[in-house]
DNA sequence: CCACGATCCTGCTAGC
DNA sequence: TGCTAGCAGGATCGTG
């Protein structure tokens, strides 16, 4: 399920396809699969003629900025992948929508569950921020940051482990810590397996309510996030259900200790099972010996 | 305001 | 063997 590691793959492995490319037409056959707007015909009025001249990642959305200054944003949530093939060639199973390349080619969204969307925003500015904590999208006609609501990056190097103080503010402090991390509005680009995977490294476990942490095991689980999701980016990505990204398979499923790996041995105390429980509703594995309440 | 569940959607699989 | 109920979970929306 497409993460921080797996969208930032995806964004990276896109990029030698799309750059510099304009955009002849669009398609859609889905419209459920449009945010803004909601009408195909509407987008590919929007769209067509326009050049692609950056792919970038924020949180688990991929970027392309177009040489009109709008943004067109792609989420795949769960199931939603790119394909690139020869404009008008067969299509694969699933593919909701196109766009028909200068080159040829056709840069596809397959999506079997349709959860994914595509937006498009007129006119954005990108920007540094002034705390240094990546890129801030604004729109040109409010001046408003379009992704306001997502928290910060966490592979960002200025974003520091300060942010992670915010477990104590009363928003996050009473909820599970796993259900806090799954939070896009406290941070950005954790999911269910870098959850789990984060909870495990640092012995943390995954019902502790977020205001009981102390500061040491907030330092410790920022630490472990921005570290397991490093090496997943460099493993381009886990490969557990359907994802892939254009240059296929991931390879961080090989170095998973807990997702997906239920009633097998803890490989920290090497004695225990791995045992699956229910945490905010989402599926979660633990130790029982290392991670205690 | 908050916590929790339902919803979206389809493919896969466990279990009968 | 074949069918089906239930699960998978990112994000949003509705309910108690």
């Amino acid at each position: 399920m497409p993460e921080l590691p797996e969208v930032e793959t995806m964004a990276r492995e896109l990029r030698p396809y799309v750059l510099g490319r304009a955009i002849r037409s669009f398609w859609c056959d889905r419209p459920a699969i449009l945010g803004e707007p909601k009408d195909p015909h509407t987008l590919e009025t929007l769209l067509t003629g326009r050049r692609i001249v950056a792919t970038s990642r924020r949180a688990k959305i991929i970027l392309f900025a177009l040489d009109d200054g709008a943004l067109l944003t792609y989420a795949p949530r769960m199931t939603g992948q790119f394909v690139v093939a020869p404009a008008g060639s067969p299509h694969e199973s699933h593919e909701r929508a196109g766009l028909e390349l200068s080159d040829g080619m056709e840069l596809r969204i397959r999506d079997a569950r349709t959860f994914g969307r595509l937006n498009y925003y007129a006119s954005v500015r990108a920007e540094p921020s002034e705390e240094g904590e990546g890129m801030r999208y604004l729109d040109a006609r409010t001046g408003g940051d379009i992704f306001a609501a997502l928290g910060p990056e966490p592979l960002d190097p200025h974003t520091n482990e300060t942010v992670m103080l915010r477990l104590s503010a009363r928003k996050y402090a009473n909820q599970p810590i796993k259900s806090a991390l799954l939070d896009q509005h406290f941070i950005a680009g954790v999911g269910n397996i870098y959850a789990d995977e984060s909870l495990w490294a640092t012995k943390i476990h995954p019902q502790r309510k977020a205001g009981s942490l102390s500061l040491k095991e907030t330092q410790r689980l920022f630490a472990a996030i921005r570290k397991i999701l490093e090496v997943a980016v460099d493993h381009r990505g886990s490969t557990v259900g359907n994802y892939r990204s254009l240059g296929g398979p991931g390879r961080m499923q090989q170095h998973l200790a807990v997702y997906g790996r239920a009633g097998a041995l803890c490989v920290a105390c090497e004695e225990t099972r791995l045992v699956k429980l229910k945490v905010g509703g989402r599926g979660t594995v633990i130790c029982p010996h290392c991670q205690k309440l």
